[in-house]
DNA sequence: AGTTCTATACGTTTAAAAGCGGATCGATAA
DNA sequence: TTATCGATCCGCTTTTAAACGTATAGAACT
């Protein structure tokens, strides 16, 4: 972070857009404050003026802080969007991260958290507040394995997997040491058990029971 | 952080413990540093001892930081658990913070950075290193991306759809209504364009991108 | 006016998958 | 002790997919 650099703060209310400026400004490394107070009004200003780093809040009447990330980053993919939000809501940051920010934190994070996050994003890291982050690593890892039951044998979830990689029934036989009749016969069973009619529904299988990730 | 808290160290090399141990120590609010080689001694560890925090190294011989780590949170469910690696591979973090690890940092990580873990998982929140964080949330954003500015036409879209849905080609000739030798033309078109080897690919990338829900 | 892209269609050949059949062996469950 | 189940293997037939080539009409763009 040898170099200062500018922010806009993008946020509809005064008052905030005014304290978080004053916070910002007493930061050595930052020169200059710009400030839109909506969406529209901010993608005027890049324009004229494209910030090093951004801060966006997401609940704005109009064009809220999603949709003008996603229209800032269509036109500049690479911008450095902060995400402010006044609560952990997971349906706010699950977009906002779709969206391509790349920080988020809520409005009542210390001091410490904001300039935390700053030097991460402009370091080409992201940064999450704690609070985010515990839902994040949640969704990771309830997400796998929904797994019904065993349906399929370990041996057939094998071949099923190495189908869904692409490979032909040759291929797995030799991938796994067996012979390709035998991988014949597998991939008949799988397709009873599984209902399926052919490989299209056997990989859509897989997938929706994680034996495959996307 | 009101009271010192006790930690312990799983690492196979004696160096980086003794390091480590230093390190931690100079903390004011750290009252007992307790030191495992490998898991099985951690484990029997644990049934005298357990400490607020573990560091747990991931690359053991014997058995390794995951596997240590799923049987200990089996047996005491609350262990706060930071992992220790020397690399962010992908594999890695995505099992050991599935197996329950709270935090998960770089073996050459600052001092800076131990201190921000220790604080955030102490606090109940999670944490990893900026390195970590990048590939969490490619994940995250790389799951939904509807768009891929249009790769593929609008005809071979709906041939994509209908092959998802485990039609043959002869049937989706007949319910889109053209000829089945086009429908096979648009297949080996799409497999072109998508770099796919056959209909597993084709069912892989079109999930990717949004073509067909799971 | 010409080029490029898309959708349409057809022919041929080879490889792979799908749909039948039957069989042996070992572990495990009734 | 049977019976069942999973994994292994084999043969045969039909259907489908894959990989190649060619060609035409219309739209869109230069």
């Amino acid at each position: 972070m040898k170099n200062p650099f500018s922010v806009c703060i993008v946020d509809d209310h005064k008052l905030f857009r005014e304290g978080l400026r004053i916070l910002l400004e007493s930061l050595p490394y930052i020169k200059n404050v710009q400030e839109a107070s909506d969406g529209y009004m901010f993608l005027e200003l890049l324009n004229a003026f494209k910030p090093d780093l951004i801060f966006m809040d997401i609940g704005m009447p109009g064009m809220d802080g999603i949709e003008t990330t996603i229209q800032a980053l269509e036109k500049y993919s690479d911008l450095k969007i902060i995400a402010l939000s006044m609560y952990a809501d997971e349906d706010y940051y699950t977009r906002m991260i779709n969206a391509g920010a790349r920080g988020f934190i809520l409005k009542n994070s210390g001091m410490k958290q904001v300039e935390e996050c700053i030097e991460n994003v402009i370091s080409g890291f992201n940064y999450f507040s704690p609070e985010i982050l515990s839902g994040i690593t949640r969704n990771l890892t309830k997400k796998k394995r929904p797994l019904k039951s065993a349906l399929l044998s370990e041996r057939e979830e094998e071949v099923l997997y190495h189908i869904c990689q692409g490979l032909s029934n040759h291929e797995i036989a030799e991938n796994i040491g067996i012979s390709k009749r035998t991988v014949d016969k597998h991939r008949e069973n799988i397709l009873l058990k599984t209902e399926s009619k052919n490989t299209a529904g056997l990989v859509m299988f897989a997938i929706r029971n994680g034996i495959v990730d996307v």
